[in-house]
RNA sequence: GCGAGUGUAGCUCAGGGGUAGAGCACGACCUUGCCAAGGUCGGGGUCGAGGGUUCAAAUCCCUUCACUCGCUCCA
């Protein structure tokens, strides 16, 4: 576990120092849980975008695109449900792992208290017939005053901390009225939170008219109430999917280990609408594509695992994540959902407008079942450097590598004068000027050329081009690979070749 | 949120009341010339912030801020 732990270490400091992710606002002492992507993480980060919408969408006849704003109607998380699951004070109990609103089962508490109380009045009742004063019992009887007295003040209490949201004293009230969870029978209570899962903001320029407006939590809700318009202007049938890479806010209790859990995050999403019924063979059929696009980009099936859900989340009907073997353990790095109609019927209810296709084989109404797909980017950009990442034993020390698929990496080449004179600095940009509107290319001509090689190791720069004074005379060139070290002599034209070849998907 | 830990140069760290340090990195020049390793010179820090004790605080005390690591959910 050291071990993993150090290697995460590893791949943050080699991002600050590389300049793939640095932490954001640094100089004010840093922010939690968010960071900034450098020069060259953002051209990874782009290059796995671009990868994801070349293989969901531009390679498919039945997947299109789209871009919604993250403001929407607040509206719409009403009818998703995120408002209402996420806006109470909860506590778990430790040994059940159940969790409860806190308020509710102090109430359920008091309930119980006023139950006693009259059942305590009515077995009086029976007793004193006919001369029962009910009033009268009430002001004398020892333990219906202590009950009562019981429920006020618990009243009390439990309204005065809500209002506060003092939830430390609110936890203190629940130890100290002994509730005890239903299925485990303990009172082993984590502490009490509040999760606003949304961040919320105003929209208008006058605060007191301002309407109250959510940054999104996720991507899948906008492609939800486009699918009328994105279905009718690409003239979409059924089967078909909308795919939307974007951002997506989440106010986590907990956001840590590094760009895995962020509050602010991208998203890349494809929402697949099937006719009913046949949900369930596109939900293995995205399973196993999605996985073959994990392996294409180097994830073997060792470091690759599904993970099918047992308690599904209130609007699938099956869901399984492919986990991926990060430093810290196999983690979700995609989720495949079944979503059902549920997002679709729910938008319908809040609306009032169908949200229906009209499938002219079966010449009939519906509306559609969805299959998910969501992968995290900032998840996939961390997996991607964790499987890069190596320290490899050489004669004389250690190199540091990022193995980076050619297709993903910052750079795709590097152009290296072998020595800082003999004209050759010139011709190598005479040659970066000829290569760099086909390949992304970096140049440089500080330090030693081993020095050099070794830095775009690190930098994860697959090619490196070494000119020397060889080339002055016949326009060839040293191709160095980065994973073998070998170098090959070879002319600039068939360098385009060659290299074109490796970036092939 | 709770508990523990850490804040000194870009990085890794030393210094524990008396003029702010090292290695690496960085910049310039020289040298070498296909796998990080030579030389010379140089830039860079109110020691996380605020307060207190003291003639004197990076150092001792208090407060605070931030980050990291554990404990649950999610992409």
């Amino acid at each position: 576990m050291s071990n993993n732990s150090t290697d995460l270490k590893k791949i943050i400091s080699h991002c600050k120092e590389y300049g793939y992710v640095f932490p954001s606002s640094e100089i004010y002492d840093g922010l939690s849980a968010c960071y900034d992507y450098g020069p060259f993480g953002v051209e990874l980060k782009n290059n796995i975008k671009d990868y994801w919408w070349r293989s969901m969408v531009r390679l498919r006849l039945d997947v299109v695109g789209l871009d919604s704003s993250i403001f929407m109607h607040p509206d719409i998380w009403k009818a998703s449900g995120h408002v209402d699951a996420f806006n109470d004070p909860l506590i778990d109990n430790k040994d059940s792992k159940k969790r409860y609103r806190a308020d509710q089962i102090v109430e359920n508490y008091i309930d119980k208290i006023v139950a006693k109380v009259d059942k305590e009045i009515k077995k009086a009742e029976k007793r004193f017939g006919d001369n029962f004063n009910k009033n009268q019992f009430i002001k004398t009887s020892d333990r219906v005053q202590q009950n009562l007295k019981k429920i006020n003040e618990t009243k009390e209490l439990l309204n005065k901390y809500l209002a506060d949201e003092d939830f430390r004293s609110l936890k203190k009230l629940i130890e100290d009225i002994g509730v005890v969870c239903p299925v485990s029978g303990t009172s082993n209570w984590t502490d009490i939170r509040k999760f606003n899962l949304m961040f919320s903001t105003k929209i208008g320029s006058v605060a007191d008219q301002a309407s109250q407006l959510y940054l999104r939590p996720e991507t899948a809700q906008g492609i939800f109430v486009n699918f009328l318009s994105v279905q009718k202007t690409a003239r979409m049938k059924i089967p078909f999917g909308i795919a939307q890479i974007g951002k997506s806010f989440r106010n986590e209790i907990i956001a840590r280990q590094f760009i895995f859990r962020m509050r602010e995050f991208e998203q890349m999403e494809m929402q697949f609408f099937v006719k009913p019924g046949q949900e369930m063979s596109w939900f293995d059929y995205w399973k196993a594509e999605r996985k073959k696009w994990h392996n294409t980009i180097g994830f073997n099936d060792d470091v690759l695992k599904f993970h099918d859900h047992e308690n599904l989340a209130h609007y699938a009907n099956a869901a399984t994540d492919i986990e991926f073997k990060f430093p810290f353990g196999f983690k979700e790095l995609e989720g495949i959902h079944s979503r059902t109609d549920f997002d679709l019927r729910s938008h319908e209810r809040h609306t009032n407008k169908k949200l229906q296709y009209f499938d002219s084989e079966i010449n009939d109404h519906y509306t559609p079942y969805v299959v998910e797909t969501s992968i995290g980017l900032d998840r996939m950009f961390l997996a991607v450097l964790c499987n890069s990442y190596k320290e490899e034993p050489i004669k004389d020390g250690i190199r540091t590598v990022l193995n980076l698929p050619p297709i993903l990496a910052p750079f795709k080449i590097a152009i290296l004068p072998l020595v800082k004179k003999d004209n050759l600095p010139d011709k190598s940009k005479e040659i970066y000027n000829k290569l760099k509107s086909n390949f992304s290319c970096y140049y440089e001509e500080k330090d030693s050329i081993g020095k050099r090689y070794r830095r775009q190791d690190a930098l994860g720069t697959p090619f490196c081009v070494t000119i020397d004074h060889e080339t002055l005379d016949n326009d060839t060139v040293t191709l160095r690979y980065r994973d073998s070290m070998d170098q090959v002599r070879i002319s600039i034209d068939e360098l385009i070749i060659t290299i074109n070849n490796k970036l092939t998907i």
